[in-house]
DNA sequence: GTCTATACATAGATAGAC
DNA sequence: GTCTATCTATGTATAGAC
């Protein structure tokens, strides 16, 4: 009998879940949940297909996780928004952070999409509440600097559709925009300037164009 | 033994097909490619099933129908950009046709976000030849715009990308768009809003603020 | 805890009567 | 041209050996 110690099984017990969810999350973004297959899963995971059911019962138990792993980074870059913040500083900073996002987790990024597309099923508690929430607490901080003069007049909460819109679309939407581009792939530099023309444009459209001297 | 008049054969040919494609629009917009089923476009045309195979002997071959049937509207709005135009006048109305197609066709802004989410393999030629060409052409427009100082000094292609963005969200995005702003559904008012919203952002983003002056 | 073999369900596609 | 019945493939999930 070979028992293995408790840390040990515990650190193996970690390591193939975060596999089996990092391979399930390239996968969903590639091919949408009902397109995903558990055996390209596993085989992208390189474990067998019945050692993926043996961590998540099911396929949708896989994907809800995924989705859960995905949430908690969705609301953080939003956190640089506070009222005593320079404006312009503060919102290029959060387009900054959501462009990066888009640049380090296009995956992700696509399954949140994929499952808003297709009703957001899954994630309508997160919708509801967190994101709802937190939009109507950032919009405010936004109306309280417009009523301040210190932005140009705009439906606040729109702005982060916007913004969202924007930076997500990199993402999302990345084969088009390098079709079009007659890129191979988006480098590091590529998103830079990407990053600094979106922050001069968005920035603009608020308003906020004379407050800020660095791209 | 029931003869049909070859005219009135076509004319069903063509209704039942005309049905097909919009049933089939609107499920591939709701579930995608894989999780679309042909009992259900079949049961949403009220067809039986093997009526349409009949059809589009593929699932396949409907999808890259439904595809074909959106693409000739994907390129239309762009026709009001020329080098002649007003820029802020030309730019207000791509802006508001592409918010109206977003409002009036969301199932085909879904099936075409869906596509190029996951790979976009079936509209590849159109995305290299066509969309690239178009843009291509508007960019230039816009630089000979910039060129006599008429706008801001942008990257032009990507202005297209941001437009893109921004429209298409509220086709694409409708549920997050709706329950963020706690609404059941964005009626036709909303989008004359929101319209507004976004012609003001994007021309004041592109430094057209004073061209205009209705919303 | 791992993995092979398999049961079971679903859905795309087609044969053939009408 | 329409539709029922059915074939076949694929993929989820599980049983059971190791």
């Amino acid at each position: 009998m070979i028992a293995v110690a408790p840390d040990n099984s515990g650190r193996i017990r970690r390591q193939n879940q975060e596999r089996i969810l990092d391979a399930a999350e390239r996968v969903f973004a590639e091919t949408g949940f009902a397109g995903a297959t558990i055996a390209e899963i596993a085989a992208s995971a390189g474990l067998p297909k019945a050692n993926v059911h043996y961590y998540f019962s099911t396929k949708e138990d896989l994907y809800r996780a995924v989705l859960q792993s995905i949430l908690t980074l969705w609301l953080a870059p939003a956190d640089r928004i506070t009222p005593d913040s320079d404006p312009a500083e503060a919102m290029a900073d959060y387009i900054r952070a959501k462009m990066e996002a888009s640049r380090v987790h296009p995956y992700a990024s696509k399954v949140f999409a994929n499952e808003i597309l297709h009703g957001g099923g899954q994630i309508q508690p997160f919708l509801s509440e967190d994101l709802r929430r937190r939009v109507e607490d950032k919009a405010a901080v936004l109306d309280g600097w417009i009523s301040g003069g210190r932005m140009a007049p705009v439906d606040t909460r729109h702005v982060f559709f916007w913004i969202w819109a924007i930076t997500q679309h990199y993402a999302d939407f990345d084969i088009q925009v390098r079709t079009v581009l007659a890129r191979k792939r988006l480098a590091r530099r590529d998103f830079d300037h990407i990053t600094a023309e979106v922050v001069r444009f968005v920035l603009r459209g608020l308003g906020l164009e004379f407050s800020i001297q660095q791209g």
